[in-house]
DNA sequence: GATGAATGAGGTTTCATTCAT
DNA sequence: GATGAATGAAACCTCATTCAT
């Protein structure tokens, strides 16, 4: 049993090389401008050899891509371990969205670009994972808004996973506003921290069932 | 002078035909999987006349882009003439955006993927006009959100850019939650249409100064 | 012994299976279109674990004709015994050539392909039981001539092996006559089964020592 | 006209150059050896260019047979010129192919490798051209043939179709009796020009109406 | 004897872009 | 202004084969 563990254990080791050295490279270059020959250089393995692990170079992308959702879903649960009520934990879960995007810029960037009608799913190996992983994360939510509807912090009257939705996209939206979005606010000269503030007040007073409070 | 208009106007009409011809393959087929020469044989112009009008693939791809956003800025601007208070002016926006993304889902998808890091606006040479027209739209919703807080309709307390930043993501995100967030809505058999209706209104009950309604 | 015996039996076995698999996808895609991998697929067995029972690709390759050529030597023999003249023999073993054909097509069509200058048999291991295996097909023909020189029935004056092969060869023609051939067949609307009665007759009649008949 | 006619000839002649090239290469090492890339190297061309001219390496290859086709055929058409009778004529074309056979050997060795079931005709895009030659060249025994039934000199009473393919394929096997036939020949100590004569022989026998004369 | 892992070499094809005319 | 032809660069992927275990 050793031996096989051993084998198993080198095994997913070198899987996770080649995930590392992509990783790094789509960091620097973006997913278009790196090739699979550079992956392999990089990692210092035969580009044959890349094949053997993953399907084709998108599966290989949704494998860095899954490696982030995971980290985003452990921090997520990791925020909430504290936290009583429904909204608080709703607003431990968005700080945690923050901190993950500022401490993994691009792969959050990378994430975002996954989700583009470029790839098929399809011809991905591992799209079932990276579906339940997803879920997971989206999850996260979902479990703090129903303890909110129940501890009366946060609106029922609407399904909690419409309102999971409405809160990790606008979480999205709080951190990363688009293109065009910068262009508007930097043209009134809000910075991105007071729109990602505002933000997730307005967020907050959505889904609150206090009346009063805009908080952030 | 006459000369020179027609000539003026030929070209210019070249110009749309291209982009015409670009628009509908990439609408069927994506950016990707649409080569110059492909849009070069629709055109029927030779792949070299294209970059006569365009600096390269990118910049025609925008120029397609920039169409798309004035048609809905022109919605956007048909859409309040007849609304009084800011926050019905909202509401009408909200109502052409999803109508627009209705009637041109292709273009609208199109937009969503021209603002992914894969495109470097720095090589684009249309990339001011571009940044106009965003603004433009944005303006509409700014222009409204400014109304609705003189006349009492909207929070007052927050820039109107911010808010109106706040509306539009959050109307992009009602009609197109992303692949892992219709995922997580299908697993509770919550339609589109019902996530929208849903979505909306507590954006608006974010916005909203009274404190009472949630609305459609 | 019996120890050793089992072994050689099960290596026989072995090398038996791998033939069996190499053959079926063979036959359903064609050589080229079929990988070692696939072959080790299809079998159960470790890629390298072929290497160890046939030299290369090729050889596994020529294994499977072989086996191909042996019953078709099989057929010729056994097609043979019942008939007294030379002739009614050569007439017998073409009767049995286009039957093996029709019960083993793909199988006749390896053979072929095995032809071309594609193949270097210089790198096949078991070039030599190709080649007496070949010999032994030929030899059933060349046989039967020699009685039919004897007997009267078949022209003598001509080395027996050289009217073999014309015999061998117009055999293979009458069954399958190359793509342009049959072109050339359909213009005129001849169907196969017309096209293989009346090229037998011709070979026949050029052979036969009656100088009267023209049979099928 | 000049001017487009110009283009027109020199298009002409890189295509020829191509051809020639591959030509060159396919000769020596057989179509597989040969990459895209030696060719382009050959022709000292970029290898994307040799795309502009054939859609891919098939089309090549066939247009490489295409060219030996015509030649096969222009030299029936001039060997039948002197000749009466369509006996004689179908001997003069047997001569014209082993002539061109002996004149031709690589061209003819990737002929017959063109036949083989590794090439789908369907992604070639001179399909039909090819197929017109070839109809061109058996369509000239079909006329000697003909001719020879009218005269008497040939048998009637077979399609001269079938009776042009038995010949041609006779022809064939005559000058190339295949790896296993020159087997069986060597070991008799038959020399391929030998067994040429007496293949020919029987081969006129057959179609011969006179019923006593084997000619070579 | 069997295998899992690795590899080197190369395959065809595609594309955006640019000259010379 | 328009074009036909050319190109450089690279892209992804596959395969037969061979070690170390």
């Amino acid at each position: 049993m050793s031996i096989a563990d051993r084998k198993e254990r080198e095994k997913e080791q070198r899987r996770n090389d080649i995930i590392n050295a992509a990783e790094k490279l789509f960091f620097s270059r973006g997913y278009d401008n790196v090739s699979m020959n550079d992956i392999a250089n990089e990692v210092e393995l035969n580009k044959a050899t890349l094949y053997l692990y993953f399907k084709n170079k998108d599966s290989l992308f949704f494998a860095v891509i899954l490696r982030g959702l995971r980290i985003m879903r452990d921090m997520f649960r990791e925020s909430v371990k504290e936290e009583r009520t429904g909204l608080d934990r709703i607003l431990a879960i968005s700080m945690a969205f923050f901190k993950y995007c500022r401490e993994h810029p691009d792969q959050y960037e990378l994430m975002c670009y996954a989700r583009s009608r470029r790839f098929d799913m399809s011809q991905v190996d591992n799209a079932m994972d990276q579906m339940l992983m997803a879920m997971d994360v989206i999850g996260c939510i979902y479990e703090a808004i129903k303890k909110g509807a129940d501890d009366g912090t946060i609106l029922s009257g609407i399904d909690p996973m419409e309102m999971a939705v409405f809160v990790m996209t606008n979480c999205e939206n709080a951190m990363r506003p688009g293109k065009d979005m910068q262009w508007a606010l930097d043209s009134r000269g809000i910075s991105p921290e007071k729109y990602l503030e505002h933000s997730l007040g307005l967020m907050i007073h959505a889904i609150s069932s206090r009346k009063d409070a805009i908080q952030a």
